[in-house]
DNA sequence: AATTGCATCAACCGCCCAGGC
DNA sequence: GGCCTGGGCGGTTGATGCAAT
């Protein structure tokens, strides 16, 4: 037995909010507050919207101070750095982001960010997971990796390709081509290698056929190699704080490098967050660095992709 | 000028979790 | 401790606008 909706549904409008819906809400929340219940909400002030969606246009719309429009360099970097490190957890993310909300910092991730970071790839995943599928084969199938992950992989690996031209994400001739996943195998295959090393414990066993198996990968890039002109000016210069004390120092000619550090061991990713990315010190750290900490733990990566093939 | 395909974004859906009873 | 409910969240959909043909 499902659970009761939380409206009735046949008596709820549903579709865009017309102006006059927008101003009572508007000005009984600015009045009242929400009054702590959402589902009694819209029925106080006689709208015929279910209190979820009054809600949703609330924190999307409606609230004050909610920037709309096009995202700043420093934005995209952001959601860019932050999405590598935790993921969609775009709650968390917008947090980092004021004025913005989770929906439009998804929204832009999927139809701009992920483009112009994921795009130049050959193929997308699905399809090439569509053909494995389609081949007949006894084995059985590949373990599944939630888009997420693997899609953080990829531009983790995006990014180390960037850092090292002649890796082996950049070099073809050396990608298996026998795996289920297809051409995005070699991803998989260092998995493997990896899942083996870490089920006999020894991860140091591990001889991965690119460099992504230090505990803290630094990444340097280029920024226009994302299409990011340079680093935010707000930002400062780069970051040689606490935990990346032994970073390399920043000299680009033209070019921003990021460098991070998450701890996915971390259970609190909150509060991990919140220590690095104090949001209002993006531009007033006192330390007036650039503590755009994308810090990338690749183990920390696999640890969520065995979590995920294990289930 | 009409049509088609693509990009964008607001809104909905359904699941999960926390808190109250 | 278990159930119920509302809030919150991420994923997805559908309407709309725009560009290309």
């Amino acid at each position: 037995m499902g659970r009761a909706p939380c409206c009735d549904k046949a008596n709820v409008k549903k579709g865009p909010w017309s102006p006059e819906e927008d101003a009572i809400l508007k000005a009984y929340i600015e009045e009242h507050g929400t009054g702590g219940n959402w589902i009694a909400l819209p029925h106080k002030i006689g709208l015929k919207r279910c209190g979820k969606s009054c809600r949703l246009r609330w924190l999307n719309y409606l609230r004050p101070n909610i920037k709309h429009g096009d995202f700043s360099e420093e934005e995209d970097l952001i959601i860019c750095s932050l999405y590598i490190s935790i993921g969609s957890r775009w709650s968390i993310i917008a947090a980092q982001l004021p004025g913005r909300t989770d929906n439009d910092i998804k929204n832009h991730w999927n139809t701009k960010l992920k483009k112009k970071l994921l795009g130049k790839k050959r193929e997308p995943l699905q399809h090439r997971r569509v053909h494995a599928t389609q081949q007949p084969s006894n084995d059985k199938p590949p373990p599944a990796v939630t888009s997420s992950a693997l899609e953080r992989i990829q531009l983790h690996m995006q990014l180390q390709s960037v850092y090292n031209p002649f890796s082996f994400y950049h070099n073809p001739a050396q990608w298996p081509d026998h795996h289920a996943l297809g051409e995005s195998n070699f991803q998989s295959h260092n998995m493997d290698d990896m899942a083996k090393a870490q089920a006999l414990g020894d991860m140091a066993a591990y001889q991965p056929k690119f460099d992504m198996h230090n505990t803290t990968i630094q990444e340097e890039m280029d920024c226009s190699t994302l299409g990011f002109r340079s680093p935010p000016d707000s930002l400062g210069a780069p970051s040689t704080d606490r935990s990346r004390s032994s970073s390399n120092p920043l000299e680009p000619a033209n070019g921003c490098k990021l460098y991070g550090s998450c701890d996915y061991k971390q259970t609190n990713v909150e509060v991990e967050i919140m220590d690095s990315w104090d949001c209002n010190g993006l531009s007033e750290d006192t330390s007036g660095l650039w503590d755009l900490t994308a810090v990338i733990h690749a183990d920390s990566m696999l640890q969520e992709y065995m979590r995920e093939t294990q289930c």
